[in-house]
DNA sequence: GCGACAG
DNA sequence: ATCTTGTCGC
């Protein structure tokens, strides 16, 4: 999965620039279709955070299995700013992604989608470089506010923004902690949400995120 | 103006 | 994000 970036930002202002014409791109009302392939993409920094390994795994939908995998370790050449984790982020992604073999359907980012400020989350940026389906699951809140979910696995809560829905406060296993869904790029809230619920069948995240987080972790003390 | 703030 | 395995508690 080939994804070109020229003039990636360098500053803060730049950044924000990007985010704000890119967002005008992000479909979050067209329906997931059919999904066989399943990616999962995390990122580790060294402590110093000089450099940086990004990790992509790739799910059989039906089976969870992994059916391929690929790292990229680099610089980081962005500093860390709420609202800007793509900026940080995407390098190593994209350059991991550019290995696979396997093409996948959708990619499932450890962060948000549209609950952000400009509306433009790592998942949406992922989701509209790549031009494939996309959506986030974080482990904290950021942007948003939403009710407490009931303590049943599967009961959520929407999580909204500026009076509008832009994910939801889901409850993935029995009294844990729930996760913040929301989607990037050709999907749906609806339908991230069942998703990340599915992927969380037996731990409080999504295998997608388990795996590609100790794989990226592997792949940086690798390197 | 003051805090909060994905990873 | 990162330092960190086993262990106490529900």
């Amino acid at each position: 999965m080939l994804i070109t970036h020229e003039k990636w930002p360098r500053t803060a202002e730049e950044a924000e620039a990007e985010q704000g014409r890119l967002a005008g791109l992000v479909d979050v009302s067209t329906p997931l279709g059919p999904v066989r392939y399943i990616a999962g993409l995390d990122v580790a920094y060294a402590i110093d955070s000089s450099r940086v390994a990004g990790a992509v795994v790739v799910l059989d939908a039906d089976t969870l299995a992994v059916e391929d995998m690929a790292t990229a370790v680099m610089d980081v050449e962005f500093p860390y700013v709420p609202g800007l984790l793509a900026f940080r982020e995407m390098p190593a992604l994209i350059s991991a992604l550019a290995r696979l073999t396997v093409e996948p359907d959708v990619l499932v980012a450890d962060g948000y989608g549209i609950a952000h400020p400009r509306r433009f989350g790592l998942a949406c940026h992922l989701g509209v470089l790549a031009g494939k389906p996309a959506m986030g699951v974080a482990k904290t809140a950021f942007v948003g506010r939403s009710a407490e979910p009931g303590i049943q696995r599967g009961e959520a809560a929407d999580l909204v923004h500026d009076g509008q829905v832009v994910g939801a406060v889901l409850r993935t296993q029995l009294s844990t902690k729930p996760v913040y869904v929301s989607p990037g790029h050709l999907i749906t809230v609806g339908d991230a949400t069942r998703m990340a619920l599915r992927l969380a069948a037996k731990y409080r995240l999504p295998e997608t995120t388990r795996f590609a987080d100790q794989l990226s972790r592997r792949a940086l003390a690798a390197a």
